[in-house]
DNA sequence: CTGAAAGCGCTAACAA
DNA sequence: TTGTTAGCGCTTTCAG
């Protein structure tokens, strides 16, 4: 049963509309657009008018109408590719998650994630992107995807790619970390700590990531570099384990390793274990991502952290860039990643 | 039919709206946003032309339009009370997250996640909930809430509380795991592999699954459960560490050890080894949750896996009547977890 | 069962 | 610099 009493303090409890604002400010309804739209082209003390009544009122913007006359969504994708169960446990993802929707609730619009695990999913995503469900899109891609890119940029979509879309590095706007750069930097410590052989796991090699941290990894370890001793893996624990005992059984007097991920350091160090290695003693260690297992594992890893949040930060403004509708050439950002020394090297 | 005017406007660059469906199908728009909402009091045959406009005219509803109308915002809340950098790192969380996502894209909603670290960020949020800015609420609490769960109350905004909400059991709505009977069930079995002392490492008893977990334990025990041997932790993998020193300092001879939560398992094994006992040989451990790190760590866990995916769908659910219709007395729903058996015990 | 029409709250173009 | 007005696309009465 609802009583006159509840209805009315329903009503009088009801959101405050622009035109509340105006009434009390006893200026136009245009005005009070313009003044939470910047409050350009407006009498100063006017504003100051409005924005007393806003605050007089507790108002603020209904977004769905202001989407609706702006003809936008509100909203933004973040597309990841890699296995809908695992991604959660990437700490990459989450960093980058919890970046982008802190960034976006400011301007009152929503993250939208996203899997496309297969190509059905990609497909069908694709459809759902064309079809104007969101303003924009941000792309973590952990694989070749061609057919979605490709899509995508036959679409009107803005959209910026996480990483280096291998094979269309000069066609799209992306933001990645130097991973080349980042592997020669820890590669270097390693040799600098250890005499003797280093072997490398590596990541899938039809990544990007993959392919710049072996590149690093070879630059930096010169004369050193032993192609016998590279083993790849595909960022699993279970790959660098298997990976770690190839390397093993191909120089049992292995000095160094550098694995591609923690996670697979995680696993690296499991199997030098079982083989009667201690780390870093006998075998030092390093591993890439400062990731949660990095400091999960005994000894804590000596790694690369990443700067996911300013990598987050810049993507999506020159995502909002292109929305805007500054699309001129596609803008590409390389970033640099830090050291991060533990007990493992 | 189709006339080829009516086609050109179709197929022109803009998307095609209610109207465009309504004038194909030669209906009104009404029709149209019934056969849209459920096809209810429609004639079948002006359904079907309705919906085979939309075939043709790869119609889909404007969510911003829809959510004006009808006076929502499409957005649910997920609040988790966590410091947020842990946050992302907790895989209940990302599945959840995951979970809720998936469910809401289904019918054009969006998931908002926040965190609430500290007292001044709960206030903001409620500010930001009482706003009319999101429909519903689900709430993952790790820690005491009152302040938030109150303003809440008072506010009708409708909420769902993950996990049993201690002192607010019979006035809210809330889905949770029966932890006392999931860590009875991982107890006894880890009793009756062993024989002798067995020790616990527990979560915050501030928390009802702190709480509960000891509980379950000390049931499953009986007789052979020691006061002396029990260890308070905060869920930190440190705390696990410390705990189980603690313990074999009490017990030298301790064979078995339930630890509340996978990370701290991982810092009891890490501890164990450090006393050099062999896992499970000497002393057998079971940890609580299934996460990554129940895998990761060497010997790999036997655990107890809990149900989020179940949690998270009925939370929904239950959510979703309470914003539909006037919330009734608060609905409570208790699910049991599955023990996964590793290596560990 | 169906169509017409009145908004939902906001932006932006157009006058003034 | 302002106020006015015409939509944005949809839901929901209200007649018929």
């Amino acid at each position: 049963m609802v009583t006159s009493a509840e209805r009315g303090d329903a009503s009088s409890r009801r959101r405050p509309t622009i035109d509340d604002v105006a009434r009390l400010a006893g200026v136009g309804r245009g005005t009070v657009s313009r003044v939470i739209n910047g409050g350009h082209n407006v009498r100063p003390a006017v504003r100051d008018a409005v924005n007393q009544a806003i605050d007089i009122l507790g108002y603020s913007v209904n977004q769905s109408a202001r989407n609706l006359a702006r003809g936008r969504t509100g909203s933004i994708a973040y597309i990841i590719s890699d296995r809908g169960d695992r991604l959660f446990e990437d700490p990459n993802f989450g960093l980058f998650a919890r970046t982008f929707s802190r960034q976006l609730r400011g301007s009152g619009r929503h993250l939208l994630i996203t899997t496309a695990e297969d190509e059905e999913e990609e497909n069908s995503l694709g459809d759902y992107l064309a079809f104007g469900h969101v303003d924009g899109a941000l792309l973590g891609l952990t694989r070749d995807h061609e057919p979605l890119l490709q899509r995508l940029q036959a679409s009107r979509l803005p959209f910026v790619v996480l990483g280096k879309p291998l094979g269309f590095e000069n066609a799209l706007s992306w933001v990645a970390i130097d991973d080349e750069k980042a592997a020669f930097t820890v590669v270097s410590y390693l040799a600098g700590k250890v005499d003797g052989a280093i072997g490398t796991v590596t990541g899938p090699l039809h990544t990007s990531s993959g392919r710049e941290r072996l590149d690093g990894c070879r630059l930096a370890l010169g004369d050193r570099f032993r192609p016998d001793l590279v083993a790849s893996g595909d960022w699993s624990l279970r790959s660098g384990r298997e990976g770690t005992e190839l390397l093993l059984r191909r120089e049992p007097g292995l000095r160094g390793l550098f694995v591609a991920s923690d996670l697979m350091a995680a696993g690296a160090i499991g199997a030098l274990r079982a083989a009667g290695r201690r780390v870093p003693e006998d075998v030092a260690v390093v591993g890439f991502d400062d990731s949660a297992a990095a400091t999960m594992v005994d000894p804590a890893l000596t790694t690369m952290r990443n700067p996911i949040e300013q990598t987050a930060l810049e993507a999506l403004r020159i995502l909002d860039e292109r929305i805007a509708g500054d699309a001129g050439a596609p803008v590409r950002l390389v970033l640099s990643s830090e050291l991060v020394k533990r007990s493992s090297a």
